[in-house]
DNA sequence: TATTGACTCATCCCTTAGGGGAGGATTTAG
DNA sequence: CTAAATCCTCCCCTAAGGGATGAGTCAATA
């Protein structure tokens, strides 16, 4: 029999440790002194803390090792061990793709914005209309006139306020530009020619970026998420969508214009 | 502005991270309402919200995104966020790699026992005694002949104690064995012609199975430790000890002898 | 025998990044 | 005016122990 401080050196683990493990119930020491309770291990008790120390060793965590002599298989459990690290390690390998990502940035001394988000873009109901515009100045007049028929309408605009562009051209172009407009409502209402609705399904990834100021650099933005997205093993996967939140509407200084580009994209599995 | 219900649903974040956030100072609301004490966020702080989401996923934690404007580079930040990430990645597949041994060997149907582990063996200075012996039995009266002698030159040994041999053959052999006994002592006396001194090199790494019972299937938790060397990335850099924890000398019953095989092994660099 | 230093005990607080819930106040919608 | 939704603060919880404190205990020495 052994006391703790003797017990923890023939394995190289603190006293603090078992402790640890006596309170959760994990290893018990084999005998504890009723009068001034200082714990008492036995010799017999070194394999049962040498094969705790192997399955933490593979990430097994102290409530998974205490209860694995309860009937389930081990080849169960380190199956599903062994999933669970493979999914730790891919992870982790996703960071590291875009640190070294914004390293690269860094060292092309490239201005810095940590803005690409990764996330999802809910289902929404939208009432759109698609159309050709002689060029983009000409937004400045679609989006009124629709925002008039919707109030005509009754539409009701979520919250927060969703509105955003899709270009259908395959290119860019100057002119005659195919657009949809679109504006997330609360409910459909009747179709009419200026205003059409429809629901979109949720988009699971999207590479986001927030562009800030005039429109004029948004090209850029779009080159950061763009090469985001190729550097960092995703591949675009429909439309990208120009969600305006901030604007000629109610910011005056263009400065203070806040655009989001939301490019759908997936892992590409390898 | 924006109460935290709406902003949250901006960047699908929920309202406990947002005022976690405003807590521990990452992100303090644009204006706080000192009668009600609502949040307010204005659209200005989305960037703030969106850089702070594109580290975080770059796993950064809060600490470091707040302490990220005091002067340290972004370059040397990246790079040290670049290193710890590898060595994640080099530890989950360690641990990966152990958890497919462990499963192999459970499709094998070997007896398991999840016994290997990897600790350091700590500097010590040793009693030891190197000698030809016709075989293994011949042990068991080398080692008292040796105790003797120890306990005439008035050597304390160390607690645990710690005694073991090391077999100097290149191969095994029945008879004629070179081995060398060794005992932990607390320091080193005269050498005399039985008994030297010297001390003993700590072994930063060493893979150690407990063999239970009997001596003669030593062979099998040889066997186990080894192949577990294999199959995990480690090579053997020196000659294994034979640590003696239980044996004929204090238990009567051979199942309850306790034996340690350690082998220093180093990680084979890839 | 007395003391001293080493050991052990229990208890409390701390770590991440929030989640869950209670209880109460306020805002918004009908 | 009432009810539902939203907001607030406060408290406890997570995994695996680390650190500190204060008090009791053991073994060896003077």
């Amino acid at each position: 029999m052994y006391k703790i401080g003797l017990f923890s050196k023939m394995n190289m683990v603190t006293v603090k440790t078992l402790r640890h493990y006596d309170e959760i119930g994990l290893l018990k020491p084999a005998h504890i002194d009723h009068i001034n309770g200082y714990r008492y291990y036995s010799s017999k008790q070194l394999p049962v803390l040498h094969q705790i120390l192997a399955l933490k060793r593979m990430g097994f965590s102290l409530d998974e090792i205490k209860s694995m002599n309860s009937g389930i298989s081990y080849e169960s459990l380190l199956e599903s061990k062994k999933r669970e690290l493979t999914n730790i390690i891919d992870e982790n390998r996703e960071r590291l793709s875009q640190v070294e990502y914004y390293l690269k940035l860094e060292r092309e001394s490239v201005s810095m914005n940590y803005n690409v988000i990764i996330k999802e873009l809910p289902e929404v109901i939208v009432a759109y209309n698609r159309l050709i515009i002689p060029n983009y100045g000409a937004l400045n007049e679609a989006m009124p006139r629709m925002g008039e028929e919707m109030r005509r309408l009754g539409c009701v605009c979520l919250e927060p306020e969703y509105c955003f562009t899709i270009y259908h051209d395959g290119e860019y172009r100057e002119e005659n530009v195919d657009v949809e407009i679109c504006e997330a409502v609360t409910e459909a209402k009747k179709d009419t020619d200026v205003v059409k609705f429809k629901k979109l399904k949720s988009v699971p990834e999207a590479a986001c970026i927030l562009h800030k100021g005039s429109y004029s650099t948004l090209g850029n933005s779009y080159g950061v998420v763009m090469s985001f997205i190729e550097n960092n093993g995703y591949e675009v996967i429909d439309l990208y969508r120009e969600s305006y939140i901030d604007g000629i509407w109610n910011k005056k200084s263009e400065d203070e214009w806040l655009t989001e580009i939301q490019v759908p994209v997936r892992k590409i599995a390898r």
